[in-house]
RNA sequence: GCGCAGUUAGCUCAGCGGUAGAGCAAUCGCCUUACACGCGAUGGGUCAUAGGUUCGAAUCCUAUACUGCGCACCA
């Protein structure tokens, strides 16, 4: 026998659907919205009627997870609700697509590499992925670009599809993209304001450098892994006789060492100041000097000074103006150099060149395991190396350690600016408000000014030539930039003023900038790619500084650090008043969901399978800032939850359009009845409440607490009325009615930013006509001002809940069923509740199917007693 | 090393000075003027530990432990 098996019942013709079908429903409405322009933004309607989203532009690299489902959603129950409280809404969606993740993604999709000097091929097709490295196919700069762009393209309009399936309610008309011509307008109007105030600025100096994609990276792009190492004792011989050993994680870099430190105070290395010391292997004097950066207490106490291992090497290097020895090449190999000549000294020429013949050519860590023999041979190395935990900083997507290269990069002026943009950080209202405190770390931590350019090719331009001398090599000094109304320009393609493209390359001539902007040059810019900073001053003055930032926290450090860098730069403003930081998906193992795990979940069968509501229900239910684990029974849940709204909606208008409907519409002044008064009163404790906690961004809070009110009015209220409602007594019912329909239709627009389908199919089927609001979504959010009538006394709701729950207990004790009659019901109970249930009396006895001439009530002396009800079964 | 957040029922979380709560799961029941994709009910917690403040502490303070994250160091 099937246990959940339903016996047949004839459907009654109720005017509404039989059961909701959310597959069908949600697409449908997604059409409706967009006819109707709901989610437009009205550009004629002024500044302060307006709210603006600084909407996160998502990577275009493949495919949406559940993540951004997540996150992308809170934002959109945010906007929603700010949409009922009357705002012109501007919500824009712009796509990342430019960048090393695309480049990575077409060519691991195509099988190809761009090679700029590979000639452009018209109507060029690939064939396709490759297995093998080596069978990549050279393509032009050109060709990469195009392919690039198609592909961004079609991942956009998936993306798309699922943002509108979701129910996010974007301006679809407000998109960017990052590396189409108004963000590289943008990105380059900002370079030339930022070049004309001295912000940013070109210089030859080391630089975090990743060897796999042969590129410079930010302080920001970077992470530390911990990784096993091994110290490596090694020992240094004094010129004038003595010697000293030092300890070092990167041998390999022996050759590049400029000098020897220790700590002024330390008493062991004290009378070795001013004296020169002689480097194994490579017998190069180096100045042994007091640094306070050396600790004592660590390794030795006494350390060499490469060119470069770390940023204190550099740090020192620069101060105390020491030579530069630079071994590591840009593609992570050792270069080839010679000692004798130039920079690299040595008191035995031949013995160094020899020793540093068998390194050149070697990676790294080829290098360092080269090196340890060669130390060994000679008697340098003490003891054997030891292993020894160590952070290594990597660039976050690379797999080999950075090193620190010198290249001539583009900067902008972060570090001199700390103070002001710790205070600009401090002006955004950040929500959990926590977040500030990861912002000032960050800030407080800097140690680089921000490199933001890259030797990548799928990026905005620098909008920059450089004249080339009579031998052709670039003035970098003196550089060409583009005329603001010449932009966007490619320097490749494009002719700096006063030249002319025969001269490109050229003795005399010109070159173009070669690099690319870092991606987050451009989406620092979000919020005036947006207003039109660049294009148009009146747009830009109504939508900036936008009112919310979403993001995540993770790039707190990038994205919200950059964008408040350059509105301060740029505008001397903060580029949002609020910022609302989510927090992630989590798997049930408590690990981050990510795609190199494999646990990633693509939401569109989620949706198909949960619907919408149910995956923004789950959202909905986590507070900002807040980690969320991904567990399916939440979206169960939430589809209940939607099914319950559209079965008790269509109850409560069929009340509705029962014997109350006799004459005019029942209204606030209808509300009669003790018990409806106290639910109205109850519900207008909520609906205030609900505003205030949206407004200060609390939404989990509300949809927490609207869930639970609107189970209690449907488990309790609803069955407590449906009686009277239905009753002859034209004046009760006509009270239950007028309740009911303030009831449902402030739950409707409670629910509506959390669940925008099933509420507004729902508030289709009466409130649209009623209100004169065609989308729940343009209704005002509920207030208690709309309900004018007397105050009610919330305990007659109270008292007559308790009791039908004690009739509802004795009815499962003993195994009947709800309707199963009450021969006998004794209540006692304070004068209070006394007097509060006599007013609900009906209604009680009505709902717990008890005999009248049953009932006994006992008033106790004082309010202290306990309510206490004794329930006794009929016969059947 | 510094900082931030957290530790409440089997699980996921709310509560943030006034008698320990919800949902899920478990268990026992029920065809009731919508909903069996439903409804009713039951069991389940020294609120991480130790001190302190208070008439009263899950809640405030101070330590400690553990978890997650951020930052720094990293010879």
């Amino acid at each position: 026998m099937e246990k959940n098996a339903s016996p047949t019942k004839p459907q009654e013709n109720t005017g509404f659907p039989a059961s909701y079908l959310p597959a069908e429903v949600e697409p449908a409405l997604c059409s409706r919205w967009e006819e109707s322009k709901l989610h437009h933004y009205d550009p004629a309607r002024p500044r302060q009627e307006t709210f603006v989203v600084d909407t996160p532009p998502p990577t275009v690299s493949g495919s949406l997870h559940i993540g951004h489902v997540f996150s992308y959603t809170q934002t959109d129950i945010f906007v929603r609700f700010q949409r009922m409280l009357g705002k012109n809404i501007f919500y824009p969606m712009g796509w990342d697509d430019n960048g090393l993740p695309t480049e990575r993604r077409v060519q691991n999709l195509f099988g190809v590499r761009c090679e700029p000097t590979v000639p452009y091929k018209e109507g060029y097709k690939s064939s396709g992925p490759k297995k093998d490295l080596k069978d990549y196919e050279h393509i032009s700069r050109r060709n990469f670009l195009e392919l690039c762009e198609t592909q961004t393209a079609e991942d956009e309009k998936r993306y798309e599809a699922l943002w509108r399936r979701l129910g996010l309610s974007i301006d679809w008309r407000q998109t960017y993209s990052t590396v189409g011509a108004h963000c590289r307008k943008t990105s380059q109007f900002s370079f030339l304001d930022l070049f004309k105030k001295g912000h940013v600025y070109s210089a030859e100096t080391p630089t975090l450098w990743d060897t796999t994609f042969r590129t410079a990276v930010a302080q920001a792009e970077c992470e530390d892994r911990e990784a096993n190492g091994f110290f490596h004792d090694i020992k240094f011989q004094v010129e004038g006789g003595g010697d000293f050993t030092i300890a070092t994680t990167r041998p390999e870099l022996l050759a590049a060492c400029i000098a020897v430190v220790a700590h002024p105070d330390d008493a062991r290395y004290k009378a070795l100041f001013g004296k020169k010391a002689l480097t194994p292997l490579f017998k190069a004097p180096v100045p042994i000097m007091p640094s306070f950066h050396a600790d004592p207490e660590k390794g030795t106490g006494i350390m060499m000074v490469c060119t470069f291992g770390d940023i204190a090497d550099v740090q020192f290097w620069r101060d105390h103006k020491l030579p530069l020895r630079q071994v590591i090449g840009r593609d992570g190999r050792l270069i080839p150099v010679q000692f004798g000549a130039g920079l690299f000294e040595s008191a035995d020429h031949a013995a160094a060149n020899a020793a540093y013949g068998q390194l050149a050519g070697l990676y790294a860590k080829q290098a360092r395991t080269k090196t340890v023999e060669l130390l060994r041979a000679e008697g340098s190395l003490v003891g054997e190396p030891r292993p020894t935990k160590q952070a290594v900083k990597y660039y976050e997507k690379g797999d080999l350690p950075l090193e620190f290269v010198p290249t001539r990069q583009w900067y902008i002026r972060i570090l001199e600016n700390k103070p002001a943009l710790l205070e600009q950080g401090r002006k955004v209202k950040w929500h959990p408000d926590y977040m500030l405190k990861r912002y000032e770390q960050w800030v407080e931590g800097l140690n680089q000014d921000w490199c933001i350019s890259r030797q990548r090719y799928f990026g905005v331009p620098f909008p920059v030539w450089y004249p080339l001398d009579h031998d052709g090599a670039p003035d970098y000094s003196s550089p060409i930039v583009a005329a603001a109304e010449r932009l966007p320009v490619d320097p490749q393609t494009d002719v700096p003023p006063g030249y002319t493209e025969a001269q490109r390359g050229k003795p005399g001539g010109f070159m173009g900038d070669h690099d690319v902007m870092d991606t987050w040059a451009t989406s620092s810019l979000t919020p005036m790619v947006s207003s039109g900073w660049a294009a148009d001053k009146e747009r830009h003055a109504k939508l900036y500084p936008a009112d919310l930032r979403p993001q995540a926290h993770e790039i707190i450090r990038t994205w919200a650090f950059y964008t408040i860098t350059k509105s301060w730069m740029h505008e001397n403003s903060v580029p949002w008043y609020n910022a609302g930081i989510s927090g992630w998906v989590v798997s049930p193992d408590k690990g981050k969901m990510s795609k190199s795990k494999g646990n990633t979940i693509t939401p569109e069968g989620l949706l198909q399978t949960y619907s919408a509501d149910a995956l923004r229900y789950w959202s909905g239910k986590a507070k900002l800032g807040q980690d969320t684990v991904y567990d399916e029974s939440v979206f169960k849940v939430g589809m209940r939850l939607a099914t319950k709204l559209f079965n008790a909606s269509k109850f409560a208008l069929m009340q509705m359009k029962g014997p109350a409907a006799a004459g005019a519409k029942p209204g606030p002044a209808d509300i009669t009845e003790p018990l409806d008064r106290a639910w109205v009163e109850f519900l207008k404790g909520l609906v205030e409440q609900s505003r205030e906690d949206f407004q200060s961004y609390d939404y989990a809070a509300v949809l927490l607490y609207v869930e639970t009110a609107f189970w209690n009015f449907c488990d309790n209220y609803l069955e407590l009325v449906k009686n009277r409602a239905y009753s002859g007594k034209p004046e009760a019912a006509r009270s239950a009615c007028a309740a009911l329909d303030w009831t449902l239709s402030v739950f409707l627009r409670l629910f509506a930013p959390f669940m925008p389908f099933i509420t507004e199919e729902v508030w289709g089927w009466s409130y649209a006509a009623s209100t004169g609001r065609p989308s729940v979504h343009k209704a005002a959010w509920p207030s208690a001002a709309e309900m004018p009538s007397a105050a009610g006394d919330r305990e007659v709701f109270e008292t007559a809940r308790k009791v039908l729950e004690a009739v509802r207990t004795k009815k499962a004790a003993e195994k009947r069923s709800v309707k199963w009659p009450v021969a006998r019901l004794a209540v006692e109970c304070g004068p209070k509740q006394a007097a509060a249930l006599k007013l609900a009396l009906e209604d009680v006895l009505l709902a717990g199917c008890v005999d009248k001439a049953g009932l006994t009530l006992k008033e106790a002396a004082s309010d202290e007693a306990a309510l206490s009800v004794t329930v006794e079964l009929g016969a059947a």
